[in-house]
DNA sequence: ATGTCC
């Protein structure tokens, strides 16, 4: 114990353990506790843990209606009110609805594409790849779009999401149905979008953003399960797509509106709160109703945007490959959100219940037989996506019956980050960065070196940990790693 | 994550 920092003593005192990869924060930790806190991680890991991330999983505990625990993935850290690897559900009719628990980039997600190519067809041509999608694929901070969305076509994403952008001509049909929920949520309501995020969102239907998000060519390179993998249309040594981004300004405008508004609501509603960041409302209430039309919104404008930047990248293969994308295999395999809140019917006690999932840098992770699983997965469960930081593994890994008991049908989201973005850049140089990645065979283009930076592998956790513990931990199962081959970010 | 404070 003589190698344990103080932080570690006292972490490791306040935690009991339930097995392997499962803590538990007791709730006598805190006096505000309704349930225990759960965090999910291997012992080793645990020490990176911070005693602050724990402190949100034990404030999130506090809300009127939790069910069962409030939750942590393994790659959970410190978040706006809730942690970021966070998994809270409270009751539909006696809980709450908070923005904290989605975050500001609301449906920040992944959508995984397949293709027919080889990793030795596209190695040759990776530089000219990459260098046409980042110019076919607007990216960086405040970026604008080359679609220009007139208003109803931006009522129309925010209503209808991707379905919207496959009938405007930016995809086909089967990609619908390959987004979680079929790439929309029921009851947005443009009315509860101010203009202000409207008119942020507007020149933005279309582009990648900055920050973690990326669009990267891969490749595949392990196999766990062949039948699953065979299923999602995946091999050894076949190239695929991933894409990672949110709703840009739009989803950060109506959090940022909507906070303002529950913020007053805690007070008017007399809710306690032992953190001004976790401001919500009664599940029923006109406030949180409001805010979760908007947040609808928010997420269909993003999977709009992903089926859009689809697209285009489609179409960058089709130029650089001279075949067009049905005869390049590019079939979007799936699409995922990691930044939402989703009201679903879950098994608690023994009773099937309705309740708010909020699921903050977590994904969704249904198992085998579930309706909301596409027909063609139903078998083996929902593909659920991991985003590797930038020059790391990504992998997919299908939704299982243990997730759906244990964490409300929720895995983690990626490998979360180890170092601040300030210490980040105030330690490696955007330059060099991109040298050392180019020498391990990643092409970077970025918009600017600092995000390069601040992205640089070092600066993450090690993603292959994180989706271990969820692998046995069961909540969801390891499917394919793929591994970069090139990448375009903001 | 984010026109990194209208």
């Amino acid at each position: 114990m003589e190698d344990n920092n103080d932080q570690d003593n006292e972490v490791f005192d306040l935690l009991k353990r339930i097995d392997e990869y499962t803590w538990e924060i007791p709730r006598e930790y805190k006096p505000f506790m309704r349930v225990p806190g759960r965090i999910y991680v291997s012992r080793k890991m645990l020490n990176d843990v911070e005693k602050q991330t724990i402190d949100q999983v034990a404030n999130v505990a506090s809300l009127p209606g939790i069910q069962k625990y409030s939750m942590a993935m393994p790659d959970a850290h410190l978040g706006y009110g809730f942690p970021i690897g966070g998994v809270a559900a409270f009751d539909s009719e006696e809980g709450v609805i908070s923005p904290g628990g989605v975050g500001f980039d609301i449906n920040c997600g992944v959508r995984l594409i397949r293709t027919d190519l080889h990793v030795d067809d596209v190695r040759p041509v990776i530089r000219e790849l990459i260098k046409k999608l980042f110019e076919a694929v607007p990216s960086g901070l405040g970026s604008k779009s080359r679609l220009r969305a007139s208003d109803s076509e931006l009522d129309d994403a925010f209503v209808h999401g991707s379905r919207w952008a496959v009938e405007a001509g930016y995809g086909v049909e089967a990609d619908i149905e390959h987004c979680e929920g079929s790439g929309f949520i029921e009851g947005a309501d443009p009315s509860k979008v101010s203009a202000k995020a409207r008119k942020r969102g507007k020149p933005q239907l279309g582009t990648l953003g900055s920050g973690n998000h990326f669009l990267e060519v891969q490749y595949v390179d392990n196999i766990y399960d062949n039948d699953a993998a065979s299923v999602f249309g995946l091999e050894e040594g076949q190239v695929t797509i991933m894409v990672h981004c949110g709703s840009r300004g739009a989803g950060h405008q109506i959090c940022t509106d909507h906070l303002r508004v529950l913020s007053q609501s805690v007070k008017n509603y007399g809710i306690s709160i032992p953190d001004k960041q976790l401001a919500c409302a009664p599940a029923t209430s006109t406030e949180a109703q409001d805010y979760f039309k908007a947040m609808a919104c928010a997420a269909n404008y993003a999977w709009a945007n992903r089926q859009i930047i689809t697209h285009w990248t489609r179409e960058v293969f089709e130029q650089v490959f001279g075949r067009d994308a049905e005869s390049l295999g590019m079939d979007l395999v799936y699409d995922v959100a990691h930044n939402v809140a989703k009201l679903e019917e879950h098994i608690i006690d023994g009773r099937k219940k309705k309740v708010y999932v909020h699921r903050k840098g977590a994904t969704r992770a249904f198992p085998p037989g579930h309706s909301e699983v596409p027909r063609k997965y139903r078998d083996i469960g929902q593909p659920v996506l991991l985003p590797g930081s930038m020059g790391s593994a990504s992998f997919v890994l299908h939704g299982t019956q243990e997730g759906m008991d244990l964490t409300f049908g929720s895995a983690c989201h990626g490998s979360g980050r180890a170092m601040s973005r300030k210490q980040a850049k105030g330690t490696y140089s955007g330059e060099d960065v991109k040298k050392k990645l180019e020498k391990m065979g990643i092409y970077v283009e970025a918009m600017s070196p600092a995000v390069i930076a601040e992205e640089a592998p070092e600066v993450y956790k090690k993603s292959s940990d994180v989706v271990d513990v969820v692998h046995e931990l069961g909540i969801a199962r390891k499917v394919a790693r793929v591994l970069p081959m090139g990448v375009a970010k903001g």
